[in-house]
DNA sequence: AGGCTAATGTCAGCCACTGACAATTGACAA
DNA sequence: TTGTCAATTGTCAGTGGCTGACATTAGCCT
């Protein structure tokens, strides 16, 4: 089943480290080609053949084909999510997303490194904005990502979801100016990890204030 | 191909009615199979019998699966547009957004009905929402819509939509707002179209006069 | 060494979807 | 009315995503 700190664990014995092996393996190079010749175009086959093994064996490790692209994502929104439950608790909710978003984006030099490129991740980012079907299944996913941070922020907050608004609009402004970062990055030049953190740095101040007062004046 | 205008249109020969006897049957038999035994347990080829075509007929009316599940959103959103144009241009951009999407609730107690039976759209709206492959449709076909919106509000308002961010921003809110309501809808006990109308228009009074109040003071 | 179990390979099969070609059937003119 | 043309449909074969069942391999532990 799913293994429950596989990242930092001393990975015991021989068997979980193939295992890991394997699974990034196949993050590789359904990566490389889903980048390289399109993600329609490429098949589960191939995928299994570039890491040398069956077909079967690629779905016992991703549910489907869309899991393998978001493989990484998940790393990164695990990352995200750990450092937004560690910030400190008298940050202002919008900062402690901001400040974990950095984070997130520092991490990604590091921690991601050791089972993709990082130039890779970020050629995947792009070819996930511009492929249809990656874009719903992303959408989909931002949407279930949305729920947990609000969730987190109320908590941090000590409010209801359900009764009080203010952190689930939050949450929606910072996924919109999150979505649309990446957007943009996407479509232009300088596709580096630095830009794309510029980037979101420079749209989040944007809405940043004017979201702070609102909060602060309760 | 696509007609440009089925609906309204006197339907020339023969051939062209028969041709949208056949697609409304296709949707209607499918979205009877959907709502019954679910979206991912019907086949196509169930949907195909029910009408008596073949399923490589159903292929040349829908391009998938998912299409024919949305064919009549597509008509609402249509509907809906074309209200969104014909409003009066002195008209506050939420407050022709708000008109728009009343009349489109009305008409389909109107026009809706000659292809399938409301409650069954309404079913069928609710049954989108729980189905995580349609979930993930449905956001993508959001936003393109949204960004359509967002064109047609500038252009009423004589603005660049890269220039000026209030036309993305207000559709943002506006869509949020719409989604919210959709869901709420759904996962209630009401699933009448006057409860999800009465719904949205209180939603989106709540909204309006935190946007409306900058959008005047420009 | 030998038994246990997890990981993998193989095989058969379902379903969404597509291209190619043949058969049917309205449309329209002679 | 009839014959021609073009649009619609059916049939067939094939690809690719995905799954269940069962046999096989390979790490683990006594």
């Amino acid at each position: 089943m799913a293994t429950p700190t596989p990242q930092t664990a001393p990975t015991g014995g021989l068997r979980e480290r193939k295992k890991q092996r394997t699974r990034d393996a196949l993050i590789r190079a359904a990566l490389e080609l889903f980048t390289e010749q399109g993600y329609e175009t490429t098949t589960i086959d191939e995928i299994a053949e570039a890491v040398d093994v069956s077909q079967r064996t690629f779905f016992r490790y991703f549910a489907n084909k869309q899991d393998v692209a978001f493989a990484v994502q998940d790393m990164v929104e695990a990352r995200f999510l750990d450092e937004l439950r560690a910030r400190p608790a008298d940050e202002a909710p919008l900062t402690a997303l901001r400040s974990a978003v950095m984070v997130a984006w520092d991490d990604i030099g590091n921690a991601i490194a050791s089972v993709i490129p990082v130039d890779l991740h970020m050629r995947s980012y792009q070819m996930i904005e511009s492929t249809p079907a990656l874009v719903a299944a992303h959408l989909r996913r931002s949407s279930e990502l949305e729920e947990q941070i609000a969730q987190l922020i109320a908590r941090r907050e000590g409010l209801d979801v359900d009764a009080d608004p203010r952190p689930r609009v939050l949450v929606a402004a910072f996924s919109g100016v999150m979505r649309v970062a990446g957007k943009v990055w996407g479509e232009g030049q300088d596709c580096t990890v630095a830009a794309i953190r510029e980037l979101t740095q420079s749209y989040l101040d944007h809405i940043g204030p004017a979201i702070d007062v609102d909060w602060k004046t309760r």
